[in-house]
DNA sequence: TCACCGCTTTGACATGGATCAAGGCGGTGC
DNA sequence: GCACCGCCTTGATCCATGTCAAAGCGGTGA
């Protein structure tokens, strides 16, 4: 999302910064001091109940902002899923930045955008759609990650995550996921990889019919 | 959100646009090739399913922004509440005011950040929480929204509203408010004003614990 | 005044998904 | 090879919320 060039000017102003595998870096509720980039690895990006309900708003990987979503303080907590890499600005040299380059704001504005348009489509799925629905969902944004469109896809994360994701329980996603082999819509080859093997039936359920 | 001086030059690129109550000026899917600021009136931001499943996933009103959770199509439908008032500047209008004004940039990052930890919070809401945890939620927002914090709140929205909002539907939004009146955190005045009797006990309930 | 209409409430019942509780299964270390 | 451990699956049951149906109830117009 930020190119090379820029992004070694975009240095000066940052810190490099490593964050072990599974190390909650960004805290909700606390100051939003800072402004990350991710150069590499991937994060989980989530809010928690006090008695620990969890509910994943999103993940970010190389090129991602985090931060966006934020006022004087986090609106999230964000935890490393693997070993991370962050470049770190502060909100005022961000400030300064976006001033010194006008296009940094042009960025953070597109990817705002786009974020937003996820975000509406989440509330949709978490607000109104069937667990069978929500899982059709996920397997199809999955597939839609892949560049080559590979009907064989690689679940980035455990039934904990896929729940947490798309509020349900393990137990509900476990079943539901078999259910949709049952229907011969998915195989599930290994416990973390799926064939998708009806996409038309599979998008119609996605979308509710 | 936009102050009055701005207001009027912004004015030079847009167009002055009025909308009946009740209609639907916004639909999802269509290209984005507009964008929005409510001068007065009231708009309902929803995603529908082919059902007629509804998600409402926020409000507008005078001074907003309508039309940042867009990339090539709108990715929301909008509906005017009440008559309604818009400027409607091209998208390209748009993007010729960014390079004129940067401010106003400057106010599309500040909306889209607010947005994107609304958005957050909804998205808990709508994933994790109860129903009575979602009226309280919903409750405290209203509460939140009046600027001298008044204990009686308005409900600016029918039933079917409320409950499109939360993800409910309006036989257990009528229930659960009746329920909250018996257990004394609330007492509904009018069918759409709720005086909060318990703000402590509907905080506890609202953050879940 | 009365009938009608849309919205809300209330009741009875159904059900999707949660919860509780065993197993199964694959990987790791001894 | 075997025991252990974390994750996943499967089964039994429960319950919050949805669904279906029937009254209230307030506003409007004849």
């Amino acid at each position: 999302m930020i190119d090379p060039d820029d992004m070694s000017r975009l240095a000066q102003y940052s810190h490099r910064l490593a964050v072990m595998a599974g190390k909650t870096f960004i805290q909700e509720g606390e100051p939003a001091n800072d402004f990350f980039i991710v150069t590499s690895g991937h994060v989980k990006i989530f809010a928690l109940m006090p008695d620990g309900r969890r509910q994943i708003t999103g993940f970010a990987q190389s090129g991602d902002f985090l931060g966006l979503a934020s006022g004087a303080t986090y609106g999230f907590s964000a935890e490393a899923l693997g070993p991370l890499a962050l470049c770190r600005f502060s909100r005022t040299g961000l400030n300064i930045l976006k001033r010194e380059f006008p296009d940094i704001e042009h960025r953070l504005m597109e990817e705002a955008s786009r974020e937003l348009v996820q975000a509406q489509k989440r509330m949709l799925l978490l607000g109104r759609k069937t667990a069978r629905e929500r899982l059709a969902s996920f397997l199809l944004e999955q597939h839609h990650r892949s560049p080559t469109r590979e009907i064989v896809i690689n679940l980035p994360m455990s039934r904990t995550g896929i729940a947490d994701y798309l509020g349900l329980t393990i137990e509900t996603v476990s079943r539901t996921l078999n259910a949709l082999q049952r229907e011969k819509l998915i195989a599930i080859t290994q416990v973390t990889q799926i064939t998708l093997l009806n996409l038309p039936a599979l998008e119609t359920l996605a979308r509710g019919g």
